[in-house]
DNA sequence: AACGTGAATGTTAACGCTAACATTGCGTAC
DNA sequence: GTACGCAATGTTAGCGTTAACATTCACGTT
């Protein structure tokens, strides 16, 4: 920044101010500097501003399972946001969900001087973990259940449920059958919620949800397991993986879907108009999820502190060949 | 850190050289530090560390497509390695992969002061745009064609494409067909070179690969025209997602699959197993690819210059149902 | 007893930047 | 013509850490 300085004849402090868009720079004075800078190639560094300032212009995100396409695209979203909001991600990937191993994550991102976090861990244990965080530094779970004093984003679940079972019973369903996900997992319990309460409304059989582990071959099982039965008329899978497994195992059992069982999922995977047959499912714009997470947390970090702030982020039914006669 | 200092009646230095861990410290010195930095709740400033130090312990990861399953997974290793390895990783995702996209990408992390750069960016046209940091900043490239001067990580694709090949050919294909990914893939090249080669060592007849954009719905247009020809015995279809669109279009033109034609894949993503039917492919470890990129990286930084090194992760053929009669 | 030695600790000065206050100089009012 | 105000720029200090050099002190050597 000397240089700079020295080459146009001016103080580093009238540097630092076109550095900074101070706005009492004349518009001349700020052409030469900028010009010396590009000149001399110089570049800002962001630890000593980061001293000075104590700001490190980095958000933390805390994620789990990220190679799945759900995580992976809430996580592309934040990013971009994140790099729009003029803040650098770092992030922190867990391979199990567990308070010892988010505790964990949340230290090394505090020794990173992170001024705000993302997590992305849909554990309903981890609001427990979180609400430590509460009123110490600007967070925002998402899935994550709600947290008292932090943001919180979600899909709305329940209403995809609702929206895609309402849907197979007008189908001409009876019932429909559900394979859940874990029941640990506050997406899964939300999705349980919507489809239970459509069927009560409707005056429909409810009965036990399976219950899956989101991988494909879980929902394998839980497709054998209908398949025997023989009097499933429906089956709202809780995503669009398990209803892949599911899918493969009524096929292996001689089950025509649509023409015996109608099968849904959730999710919207790129894949799921290519299955066979291309699935109905409920889309969720992960995108927008990682958006509004951090338009939430900027918030707070602007406020300079945590805040209680909620949002919901719509879904759409995605109705495909699976589900209709 | 002077608290910390004052505490313990020590002078600041000697509480930093505990933190450095640093060897002339009396054991029972270093404890008391220890405790002192325990109950104050200490935590070392990373900015005036950087600042001094002139280390980030940063380090940049530039990604294209990071929602696929391959990209996400590479990330996923590199994260986990870059952390053993004691650094902090920092994304920048594209959404579009052109020379200038890349080179902004390369100078917002630049500006973070990152101490090297993995690209993850298989577009040919990546190596040029890097050749430039190439004697500047230590950088590995990830599928992304050779750059001079820099490290390089890459999946044998050819070695994963000749094999898969030369399994379709030995149950009894007279030739195999080829769905490519984009011209400018380093991947796609990669496969249609393997693939062309077996053919030719084999005698077998060439067709013209046929292009897709690695999308299902690409996979599927590719399908239709292979279904309309009617004397397609096997196809070699450059990833996954592709193929499945090839099973559907296969399917609903009648055509069946392993009975009719075979069908091969490339990357073995979670869902492949559970395709109709069970889809034969050639696995990547993207995971490993993560972990060598950091290797690579590590070195280069330790070393604290670029250096030319290459890294080939080897395959897998998975043969399912799709592809044996 | 004086002296060297090396382990353990202390002191000082940066690192590159911004905040806060200080100075300059020019136009305007009286 | 002096005083004032305000825009534009300059000066100084300090953010929290580590590197480099300085000091102290215990101990063995001669």
């Amino acid at each position: 920044m000397a240089d700079v300085a020295r080459e146009v004849g001016l103080s580093h402090q009238t540097v630092s101010r076109v550095l900074n868009d101070h706005p009492l720079v004349r518009p001349e004075t700020r052409e030469r500097v900028r010009k010396a800078i590009e000149d001399l190639g110089y570049r800002p560094n962001s630890a000593a501003r980061a001293l000075v300032t104590r700001r490190s212009q980095t958000l933390g995100v805390i994620t789990f399972n990220s190679t799945l396409y759900g995580p992976a695209s809430t996580l592309f979203g934040i990013e971009q946001a994140a790099r729009d909001a003029g803040f650098v991600v770092s992030i922190d990937s867990l391979t199990a969900l567990t308070a010892t191993s988010v505790r964990a994550a949340l230290d090394r991102l505090a020794k990173q001087a992170v001024e705000g976090i993302i997590v992305i861990a849909p554990l309903s244990g981890t609001a427990e973990v979180l609400s430590a965080l509460a009123g110490q530094l600007p967070a925002v779970v998402v899935e994550g259940g709600a947290v008292p004093g932090l943001g919180a984003v979600s899909v709305d679940q329940e209403a995809g449920a609702r929206r895609v079972t309402r849907h197979l019973l007008d189908q001409g369903a009876a019932t429909v059958w559900h394979v859940a996900g874990p029941g640990d997992w506050v997406e899964a319990e939300g999705r349980v919620l919507g489809w239970r309460r459509v069927l009560r409304e409707a005056g429909a059989a409810v009965h036990r949800p399976l219950r899956g582990t989101w991988s494909p071959s879980s929902g394998y099982q839980a497709g054998r397991r209908l398949a025997d039965r023989g009097d499933v008329e429906a089956v709202f899978v809780a995503n669009d993986q398990m209803a892949l497994g599911l899918l493969r195992a009524f096929h292996e059992a001689g089950v025509r879907v649509p023409g015996d069982v109608l099968v849904a999922g959730f999710d919207d995977v790129p894949e799921a108009a290519y299955f066979t047959p291309p699935l109905t499912t409920v889309r969720q714009d992960f995108t927008a999820v990682g958006r509004r997470s951090i338009e939430l947390l900027v918030e707070q970090v602007a406020a300079g502190r945590p805040l209680e702030r909620r949002a919901v982020v719509p879904v759409e039914l995605v109705v495909r060949q699976s589900s209709t006669r």
